[in-house]
RNA sequence: GCCGGGAUGGCGGAACUGGUAGACGCACGGGACUCAAAAUCCCGCGCUAGCAAUAGCGUGCCGGUUCGAUUCCGGCUCCCGGCACCA
């Protein structure tokens, strides 16, 4: 996962010494890392790292992975995942959701099955205050990561219960201990201890628990399904009334959440309501919020918001915070219950029943049971000529992977099949960059150097999962004593999406094949709409699947190697920062591509052109046009903003209007402002089209490097004018310009703008009411 | 459903803290050059009315604040990303 920006030096071309630009710039980019490489003080041998790079990842991978395990931060219990009960395999969401055309209407059923888990939520605390150590993160994400690992004050509390002849207690955890008054009736989860006595007693309810176990686990799912319960007949007592409370299992109780059981206030949660409107439970107000009037008709959404209690007993009158501590101290004082932080972040799972993956590097022993693999054994590596069909792990089937005998004892026993998410390897690749030739250990000194990587930049995609992980990643490396970092990365942008049309023909019975859009010929009728696609290869037609998300399974990627050849690297650079800013997302489409490939080659012509006249001016004499002068300077001024602020496409932009403003000074009378535009010009398109850059730079002699040369300042004395002109409004509305003296005062300006013809015309004899001036920028007359 | 983001001409987008909406470019139309084509250069280009000057309307929808709103506030609609096993 090298991920190098195709941002190279220019290879020593000969053609681009040479005055006729050439059709393309083309560069090395593995020659250009090797030499960048080299310079910072790297000796890497690229090929034998392509080589080595996978085991040697995998190795350190499974070494940290059995040190988390020996200090408890791995660990192993049961997991809930989607299982296809037909293949007898689990399924990828993907799969659920759209069956690329595998498992397409499939049923899904959950299934419990034995995974190593990493404890990320031992970091909760820290992984979120720690964003406040951020600046250089987008809000956006950080707001994302928050609500992600969602810290919410609460009350843990206990519905105490006797079941045959036992006495139990009912967890739940609710951020409402003020609505507790208002508690009708309980939910558990299909996998709850209760549920599991109650479907013992009741074949009917056994049944409704199967029914509740198929479906989906994905979150998204869950919350939109048709919320589905059956009363167990078993009851709970109210903590503080004693009441007797009836317990039901109902589809949309978690058993991964929180206790795996909730208590059901419809009075004042809007799932509840709709859940006691439909079974006919009892709803109860103890809630009021200022007086208004409750009725049980339908939902407001008012009913959701905190107030004072009322029909609570001894708590009447109480606002949110004083209620909740009032009865938590009542719980506490019973022993039912106290106030407790809880997350919305769960451990990570990073068990995958997949080929492509590190290894878990446990053996598995009959008489042992659960062995880490040695040290000295590490990597444990996959087989590389393994198959994946669609049906389960293939490293199941492999007898020279599975068979192995037990480091403890000797005798014969099975590998884990089970590979490690490959959000493992994205946790930490960054830090072995730093100390990639390292052979003897995960990482070394050189990471602390390095390290955190000042710009990261990824895809908004990743804005939780993947960028959370690595967090968790460093600061697990941090207390192991790996590393001296708090935070993987300094600075964070993130890409808007890019989105491509997808093709597709469905082959053989359900399978679908998806064809490149590069691949694709379109037709259009003579108005221009579109009326079909082809498939270039055969001309047969190919359907559309709508513009979406750039994918690997969609093939609907663009290679930015084929505007390469066919513009060279410095138009194809040029046009994608030109396109949009880097955040927003983006529709693909190139054809604006040619109006960068043009701009770039008359830069290289207008510079040739003037060259001579260029070079016989000296950067001092700054004797041309003052007014030129004053908006090349401007141009800078804004260009040098927007760098600031990360807008690359106005920089772009920028960089067109100081050639369209030299082109209209060319010539002798203006040499001086053509060499300081020049120069200006060059060293302001260096990052977004180095390689044209660079050339001219050079032969212009400004200097052998641009990358050396300073970044051009503005001369503040060049945008000063001695007249300013000002927007003139009449109501608000554009009525005009005026030009007063860069001098003048607020007397003066109201009177030009007043005795201004336009004005005295929108005016017509009407009564001024007031003028209102913005110094430098306009006069309002109101009437 | 929940969390985050977005919506401006035919298209990508610009407008920095409320102050000339549509910069810059693409596409398109007209012209110059050419035997012709390509390339290049010049002009036009939000909508409606008008020969024009100009006037009215216009930043997803409804309402509010303000001398003035793409920008701020309240309420919606639609689209995109994420929702823990695509990575």
């Amino acid at each position: 996962p090298m991920g190098w920006d195709a941002f190279g030096l220019p290879a020593e071309n000969a053609a681009m010494a040479n005055s006729v630009p050439p059709a393309k710039w083309t560069y090395d980019n593995i020659a250009y890392m090797k030499k960048q490489l080299k310079s910072l003080g790297f000796a890497i041998d690229w090929e034998r790292e392509l080589a080595t790079c996978t085991p040697q990842y995998y190795r350190w991978n499974q070494w940290l992975f059995l040190r988390m395990l020996e200090k408890g931060i791995a660990y192993k219990k049961t997991g809930t995942v989607n299982w296809d009960p037909v293949d007898q395999t689990v399924l990828a969401n993907e799969q659920v959701i759209d069956g690329r055309g595998w498992r397409t209407g499939a049923p899904v059923e959950k299934r419990e099955i034995p995974m190593y888990y990493l404890a990320i939520t031992k970091y909760s605390e820290e992984l979120l205050s720690a964003l406040d150590t951020l600046p250089g993160w987008p809000e956006r994400v950080k707001t994302m990561q928050a609500n992600w690992i969602g810290k919410s004050f609460g009350v843990r509390l206990a519905f105490p219960y006797e079941l045959n002849g036992d006495n139990g207690k009912l967890w739940v955890f609710t951020t409402r201990a003020d609505t507790i008054m208002g508690v009708t009736f309980c939910a558990v989860a299909a996998e709850h201890p209760l549920a599991t006595e109650a479907a013992r007693r009741d074949p009917k309810l056994a049944a409704f628990v199967d029914e509740c176990k198929r479906g989906s686990v994905m979150e998204a799912d869950v919350a939109t399904m048709e919320k589905k319960g059956m009363p167990t007949g078993l009851f709970v007592s109210h903590p503080l009334t004693g009441d007797k409370i009836e317990v039901w299992i109902g589809n949309y109780v978690l058993m991964s959440y929180g206790e795996g059981a909730v208590m059901g206030v419809p009075g004042h949660d809007e799932r509840d309501f709709a859940f006691a409107k439909k079974y006919k439970l009892p709803i109860a107000q103890v809630i009021d919020v200022e007086s208004r009037r409750y009725s049980l008709d339908a939902w407001q959404d008012w009913y959701a918001e905190r107030g004072a209690c009322v029909h609570s007993g001894k708590y009447d009158g109480l606002d949110f915070a004083k209620s909740v501590d009032a009865i938590a101290a009542d719980l506490k004082a019973k022993g039912l219950g106290d106030k407790q932080v809880t997350w919305r972040l769960r451990d990570w799972g990073v068990s995958r029943q997949r080929y492509w993956g590190c290894p878990i590097p446990i053996v598995h022993c009959a008489s042992c049971g659960d062995v880490p693999v040695p040290e000295d054994q590490l990597p444990v590596v996959l087989p590389e000529d393994c198959v994946p069909d669609g049906s389960g792990n293939p490293l199941n089937k492999r007898a020279d992977f599975l068979n192995t005998s037990c480091p403890k004892c000797g005798k014969a026993a099975q590998r884990e099949t089970d590979t490690m998410d490959t959000f493992v390897d994205s946790s930490w690749y960054f830090l072995r960059y730093a100390c990639a030739d390292q052979d003897g250990k995960m990482v070394d000194e050189r990471v602390n150097y390095w390290l955190p990587v000042d710009q990261y930049i990824g895809g908004i995609e990743h804005a939780i999962l993947h960028l959370l992980y690595s967090r968790f990643w460093t600061k697990v490396m941090r207390d192991f004593g790996l590393v001296k970092l708090d935070e993987p990365f300094t600075r964070l942008l993130t890409q808007g999406m890019v989105l491509n049309e997808i093709f597709s023909r469905k082959s053989d019975g359900a399978r679908v094949q998806y064809f490149n859009p590069a691949d694709v010929d379109l037709e259009f009728d003579d108005q221009g709409k579109r009326v079909g696609a082809r498939l270039k290869s055969d001309g047969k037609p190919v359907e559309s699947g709508g513009i979406r998300t750039m994918s690997k399974s969609k093939n609907n990627g663009v290679d930015p190697q084929a505007l390469i050849d066919q513009y060279g690297a410095d138009t194809a650079r040029f046009f994608m920062m030109f396109a949009s800013p880097p955040e927003d997302t983006l529709a693909w489409n190139d054809d604006g591509v040619e109006g960068a490939y043009r701009y770039l080659r008359r830069l290289w012509k207008f510079a040739h052109d003037q060259q001579a006249i260029i070079a016989a001016a000296t950067s001092a004499a700054n004797t041309g046009s003052k007014a030129a002068r004053r908006e090349l300077h401007l141009l800078l001024q804004q260009a040098n903003f927007d760098y600031e602020r990360r807008q690359f496409n106005t920089v772009a932009s920028a960089t067109m209007k100081i050639l369209n403003l030299l082109e209209d000074n060319a010539g002798p009378a203006q040499g001086a402002l053509l060499r300081e535009g020049m120069s200006i010009l060059l060293r302001l398109v260096s990052p977004i089209a180095p390689h044209i850059a660079l050339t001219l730079w050079r032969e212009f002699g400004f200097g052998a490097d641009i990358l050396e040369a300073a970044w051009p300042q503005v001369d503040e004395a060049a945008l000063v004018q001695d007249e300013i002109e000002l927007v003139l409004q009449v109501n608000g509305k554009h009525r005009g310009a005026i030009l007063v003296a860069r001098s003048a005062d607020r007397a003066g300006i109201e009177r030009l703008a007043l005795e201004s013809p336009s004005a005295q015309k929108h005016i017509a004899g009407q009564l001024v009411k007031k003028v209102i001036v913005v110094p430098g920028r306009l006069v309002n007359i109101v009437v």
